[in-house]
DNA sequence: TTTTTTATTAAACATTTGTTTAATTCAATT
DNA sequence: AATTGAATTAAACAAATGTTTAATAAAAAA
């Protein structure tokens, strides 16, 4: 199933996801692909056939990531709801900081690309270990009746949000980058204390 | 300060709005907005100067009424903090369900136009009552001792975010957008108590 | 080595896009 | 009614952009 890259193509891959996650699929042009990746502008088409096309592969691929990384921990048979939630929220935070455009990129052209990328979700947060968890909870009377999609959006909320509005906070606070980092860094801890106030009786 | 402007500088703000709010500014064509507005192209540059102008003119109010109606919950006198958590709640989820392309334009246009939007900040939101209120239930030793900006991210998070991430949100639940606002609703008197829960010691 | 296939290149092409020009219509003033 | 200035229009312009073509170079197969 998964298509092996010669190295030009992976050049363009690499340049262009890049470009598509700091710039949005619009703004970038297949000349600054070609250039930032240093091949011949007439390689794009010639791999990848179209800017779209292109952009569609990369969009999968980064989309694909964000979720499964999430899912990983989320399913995880072994960790308590406790210690999913601290993962959750220590992996998310590194690998938002790592790559800060992600999340605007993922929320920004989903909008436009509705079903064929959002395939990749079916069930599998919803349906998670986690979420069982949290339902036995509920029904053991130690977790307050609420629908769980508010749980789970609520988790993501508090870790994507912040990162999304990083230019408001670093105004806000006159922080810069380290300083906003080093903020996202004591979330790590809060965040899980904060769900687990949020959801228990 | 407030500049007048003729019908047809309306006819063309609206439909520019409309249309960077949907497809951002990249995406957005000259002719689209004289389409939408059903004015003769030249009229653009003859009334705005450039696209980039008429853009700015509008980022800027759009990010003002947004910041404003924040602001103004903020700084109320007579309120409660637990009032004013309750009306921002409110306010806010109305304001986007009205406006549901407002939160992923401002986030993500922001991050092109640091500079000149963000000056609309300076200080009106860390500086506010219910801050004030905030770190007085500190000091008396009712809430827990935190950094007020997490207290403030938080209330923009739980509130914003599920918005910005409604595709995801559809999908997963298979919710129509009636019950995506459904759902939001509910979170009107959520999140107050969620925030309360979080703070307190 | 010769032939065939694949990869790479420079140039060209057709659209699209932001902006300007020059002419015309409209409204207000004299 | 004549004149002036603003508003509106169709057409044109230049630059940018996605894509294709045709030629060449490199690699693989014969």
């Amino acid at each position: 199933m998964k298509k092996e890259y010669s190295e030009t193509e992976i050049k363009i891959k690499t340049a262009a996801k890049s470009l598509f996650l700091e710039k949005g699929y619009s703004a970038t042009t297949t000349r600054d692909i070609s250039k930032e990746s240093e091949i011949n502008l007439a390689l794009l088409n010639y791999y990848f056939t179209s800017k779209k096309k292109l952009f569609e592969i990369i969009m999968l691929e980064t989309f694909h990531d964000f979720i499964s990384k999430m899912v990983e921990v989320y399913n995880d048979e072994k960790s308590s709801l406790e210690e999913k939630l601290e993962l959750t929220s220590s992996k998310y935070i590194d690998m938002i900081i790592a790559e800060p455009h992600l999340p605007t990129f993922v929320v920004n052209e989903l909008k436009n690309n509705p079903s064929s990328i959002l395939k990749i979700l079916k069930g599998q947060i919803m349906e998670s270990k986690l979420v069982d968890q949290y339902n036995d909870g509920v029904k053991k009377g130690v977790y307050k009746k609420i629908d769980p999609i508010h749980f789970v959006t609520n988790i993501l909320s508090l870790i994507v949000f912040p990162f999304i509005s990083s230019p408001i906070i670093i105004k806000m606070k006159k922080f810069n980058k380290t300083e906003f980092n080093e903020m996202m860094y004591e979330r790590k801890k809060l965040i899980p204390e904060w769900i687990l106030k949020m959801i228990k009786k």
